[in-house]
DNA sequence: ATTACTGCAAAGCATTTGCAGACTG
DNA sequence: CAGTCTGCAAATGCTTTGCAGTAAT
């Protein structure tokens, strides 16, 4: 697992703790929740990271702009991901839990339209909720 | 506080507790949390309605499609509004917490793109971030 | 060497669960 | 009257906080 070190945010000590859950995050193909890196740091070998480390690592990274916090519908926990600057959004299933990243965003034509216009916004967040494929009954899957 | 009797669901019994948590979410001009349910119900003077009961309604309501259950981006609690069918999108401030509600909804006008076209959609849930007027700083509200 | 970071334990807090008594239909 | 619902207490599980030893610069 590499960290591609460029994205090192400057002033910030670099512990190996830090760089893990970095790389972590950079290599994950879906938003992990601070106790799954707990358990991708272990499932690596490596010595664990404790949650509350973790948890202080995301505060930081969030805070430096480099990983954004989300808390998705019907879920409690909260989940991280790197935030790629690129937009993203995801499709939830209500079943599973499972996140499908969405191709498009709706918002590039879109102007909000805020009662009293003086709201100053600073980004979006949009959610697709539904069944999956795999929760979905069919003559493959009865339920 | 009024409760309209109509849309009480069917084969639902009727108690104390359950009409009251309906009859505030009726009233309320934005989502509450379970415990926001909890306070209001004291402040009118009633008796207390424990939150384990709370949350024992919502679930109930919810199943019933009369309620919907929403987690509010970087605030870790669940609030709750009625499903008033129309739909219903907000402007979150991330300094206060506070919710302005949005006049128009960019879904009207968009298929969201899905990798494999096999997600079965049930809805979405749209989210604005940013400051609010009473939060940013201005020359009236120097920080 | 100094300062900040992490392991670890314990606390905090929203939410869930269990159970006996109370209430609805 | 039967079955469900609620008050209450205790448990659960994610997240935060405190502290002393450890590691980074």
């Amino acid at each position: 697992m590499e960290n591609s070190q460029n994205l090192w945010p400057q002033g910030v000590k670099k512990t190996k703790q830090r760089a893990s859950v970095l790389a972590i995050l950079e290599n994950a193909e879906k938003p992990l929740t601070a106790l799954d890196i707990c358990a991708r740091r272990e499932k690596d070998g490596d010595t664990a990271v404790w949650p509350s480390t973790v948890y202080r690592v995301l505060e930081l990274f969030i805070h430096k702009g480099l990983v954004l916090k989300t808390n998705v519908r019907n879920n409690d926990m909260a989940v991280y991901e790197l935030n790629r600057l690129q937009h993203k959004h995801y499709a939830v299933c209500m079943n599973c839990h499972k996140l499908i990243a969405l191709e498009n965003c709706p918002m590039d034509t879109f102007i909000p339209q805020l009662p009293d216009g003086e709201f100053q916004v600073q980004g979006h967040y949009l959610e697709i909720f539904g069944i999956c494929q795999d929760c979905r009954p069919t003559e493959n899957n009865p339920q």
